[in-house]
DNA sequence: TGTCAGA
């Protein structure tokens, strides 16, 4: 059984004694108190957690008084390094021995002036022989892409072209975004890069036709990069990096776990030592236990606990609707009017349907929205997500597709028209929400510590259940907003810190 | 149900 610092390893015994926790607790105290609850989490199964040791990061908070980019400074992240490789967190890009042509890219493109709290702890890691794989959990809007499109672009060797660093992301969009931050990053390494997804209908040559692959670093989406290996056209034997973003998903049951096994498989058998990198924001105990027998034995591990995830910078609120149709009558009488200027918005349904239905209903009453479904064409696709990037469109009605990861600054507000609901076979049962989508559509506003907030659209006992066992989970409480009253709103938007 | 694809 496990060996841990934390002196206890028993289940007998989930919390430390240590003292009242005070409100902003060190770093070491949270990675006392979690490694405890790990080791029992792990228990369960013999996993790799149960070997570990747990070597506290020194960070003296001291010393980095000054403020993180971008995440709360008192942010807890608990580490969990194995074996007996030190880390020392990275105070500064310079700590990390890369390229001159990767910092200019980090400080003139990205303008970056130091590492926020997950890249001090992780890019270490990362990019440190013996370059162990890494789970890593961090707030939304934290960085976490900055982190491996580093750790890709400081692995691949230049001269080499041919495939090294591969990514695999859950959807289209996130794989373009993440694809323009690599190459704004790296603009003046010289790296190349391609996008694994479905090309555009009409330029596509059938895939057999295509000439192999020779970009070296890939960024794409699960289907398309299976086929291009199994078509021989995408090579993994020279792969030194493999990184799946929103990881959870990736590897979720009811997600992408098949396809993303087999290709990590396939890659495992010619190239044994690829180096893996997991990241998300959210990873439920389920996922987290999966994920951690699938990477390597000796892995490293970041994880924040859920109740600090709920992001602070966004305000939630939650709106009674007797019905479907007061829903709509909310989102135009209150929401769009008082909340006018407030920035950008995102309307989050839970089918493709819906997102039709209702971007009919509000262009019919005059309002100008755009929606986005994965039924659409991906041309369409691709010119909706820009037109609102561009910022030519304010009001953005989506499905789950950019529940995760999408990352536009300018939006401050989230609608919930439904609930996010996990599916389940027995649908003799209550429902569950699902937290981890919750969390995703939340902190889709507020990006980068910006003001932010969510309005959930409440109809009926069933959801108010999902409402309140949300709630429950992240330990925050969720004000109500009376359906037809203007004050409740100005002061929901107010405290958001988004009207006067 | 939604996310990826393709028979």
């Amino acid at each position: 059984m496990a060996e841990s610092t934390s002196g206890d390893s028993s289940n007998s015994n989930p919390t430390p004694p240590p003292a009242p926790v005070p409100e902003h607790k060190s770093w070491a105290d949270v990675a006392e108190e979690e490694v405890a609850e790990e080791a029992n989490a792990a228990s369960a199964s013999s996993t790799a957690a149960s070997s570990l040791n747990v070597d506290e990061l020194t960070i003296d908070e001291k010393k980095k008084a000054t403020k993180f980019l971008d995440e709360p400074e008192d942010s807890n992240i608990q580490a969990v390094t194995s074996g007996d490789t030190p880390y020392n967190s990275a105070s500064t890009f310079e700590d990390l021995n890369l390229s001159p042509e990767l910092l200019k890219g980090l400080y003139v493109e990205m303008k970056f002036q130091k590492p926020s709290k997950i890249q001090a702890i992780s890019l270490p890691m990362i990019l440190n022989p013996p370059h162990k794989d890494l789970i890593a959990q961090a707030h939304n809007g934290s960085g976490k892409t900055t982190c491996f499109v580093l750790g890709m672009l400081s692995r691949v060797d230049p001269k080499m072209q041919v495939p090294q660093a591969l990514c695999i992301c859950p959807t289209r969009e996130l794989t373009i975004q993440n694809m323009e931050v690599l190459r704004k990053m790296g603009k003046y390494t010289g790296i190349s890069s391609e996008c694994a997804i479905p090309a555009d209908s009409r330029d596509a040559l059938p895939i057999s036709k295509r000439a192999p692959i020779m970009a070296q670093v890939v960024i794409g989406t699960p289907g398309t990069i299976k086929k291009w290996m199994s078509f021989k056209k995408l090579g993994v034997s020279r792969l030194k990096i493999l990184v799946f973003d929103e990881a959870d998903q990736m590897l979720a049951e009811d997600g992408f776990k098949d396809n993303s096994l087999r290709i990590m498989k396939e890659i495992e058998k010619v190239n044994p030592h690829c180096q893996v990198l997991l990241f998300s924001a959210t990873f439920n105990d389920t996922v987290k236990n999966f994920v951690s027998r699938t990477v390597k034995k000796d892995h490293n591990q970041l994880f924040v606990k859920k109740e600090e995830l709920s992001l602070e910078a966004v305000k939630q609120y939650k709106v009674n609707c007797p019905d479907e149709l007061s829903k709509i009558e909310v989102i135009k009488d209150y929401i769009f009017e008082i909340g006018e200027n407030v920035g950008q918005t995102i309307i989050f349904v839970r089918t493709r349907n819906s997102a039709k239905m209702l971007h009919k209903s509000l262009v019919d009453l005059g309002y100008e929205v755009t929606s986005i479904q994965g039924a659409l064409d991906n041309e369409e696709r691709d010119k909706i997500v820009k037109e609102f990037r561009d910022g030519l469109t304010q009001v953005l009605i989506s499905t789950d597709v950019l529940a995760r990861g999408f990352d536009q600054q300018q939006v401050n507000l989230v609608i919930n028209y439904d609930l996010p609901v996990k599916y389940t076979a027995e649908y003799t049962r209550e429902p569950e929400p699902d937290y981890e989508v919750y969390l995703h559509r939340v902190g889709r506003a507020g990006r980068f510590g910006r003001k932010g907030a969510v309005f959930n659209l409440i109809c009926g006992e069933r959801d108010e259940n999902l409402m309140a066992k949300i709630e429950r989970h992240f330990g925050t409480h969720v004000t109500e907003v009376q359906e037809k009253n203007v004050e409740d709103y100005k002061r929901a938007l107010k405290e958001a810190g988004l009207l006067q």
